[in-house]
DNA sequence: GTGCTCTACTACGACTGGTAGTATTCGGCC
DNA sequence: GGCCGAATACTACCAGTCGTAGTAGAGCAC
């Protein structure tokens, strides 16, 4: 059935969204940016033994998956995130956030704050500066809402 | 291999952590609170078609997944929530926050606030008013922070 | 003791993800 | 023109999860 959440399993971060080698390889698409099979094959292959074949399938999975983008160079592949690492991340966290709630609300979003203010304040004030600035922002770009 | 978050099958809710069976179940025990397999067997099987061992199977898994806890009761269990909803949700998140960024950080935050402000306003003058609570209050829990 | 009810065990099909082999295609070089 | 190497496409297999449910066993009620 559709995946889900590692909810016990302590899979760590990309790897509670995508499968194990997935992750990676998206680790490395971002890393390098543009990057062909034989490339991203090559960086894996340096720290673990790997196939080919193996790298090329499972990018071609997360191209399917809207993950990577592609375009013909040569007669290769040029493979490319279709997102930054930071805004596929928020994105996650967006969609988790809404669809466990059917949409922003306020519990949620307090639980949000509440996970993100056990530590020390520092990550509220940032999130309160980000908030404060985009609110500005909007304002000034559609001064009649 | 382990799940992982829908990202492109526009799965609701819960069924983004959990699988469908699994969700309903735990609405169902949320919405009820204690209940035996019996029981929730009844309230699904007013909506549709399912069998008892059906029900019994997930409530199991889900007791071994932690989400259920039970004892016995008479012959039969009487399986609990091990968690509230909101806290468990909350629990997904922080998880998945956590997972995903190692930690919140700036750019991942200003990615999720500028996805809540794509619709309106409303969701980010709601943030807006969560951390300010939030921030109150830990300034006046923790003076000396 | 017979029957009802509940649990335990087992199984199976669908789907996902990791892994990789084989076939095919295509460009370059001799 | 034909062969070689590299890349892709296709296919397959295995393990794990989830939905589904049957069958067997255990215990209480009568």
């Amino acid at each position: 059935m559709g995946g889900a959440v590692n909810l016990n399993t302590g899979q760590e971060g990309l790897r509670q969204v995508l499968g194990e080698l997935e992750a990676e390889i998206m680790e490395c698409m971002w890393d390098r940016g543009s990057s062909s099979v034989r490339e991203i094959y090559e960086c894996l292959a340096e720290r673990r033994e790997i196939a080919y074949t193996t790298v090329m399938t499972v990018m071609g999975r997360l191209a399917d998956k809207g993950l990577l983008s592609r375009r013909q160079q040569g007669r290769a592949y040029l493979y490319s995130p279709s997102e930054t690492r930071d805004s596929f991340c928020a994105g996650v966290v967006r969609s988790v956030v809404e669809g466990l709630f059917g949409g922003a609300n306020r519990p949620v979003l307090a639980h949000f704050v509440e996970q993100l203010s056990n530590e020390d304040g520092a990550d509220l004030d940032m999130l309160a500066a980000i908030i404060d600035e985009k609110r500005r922002e909007r304002r000034s770009s559609t001064p009649s809402a």
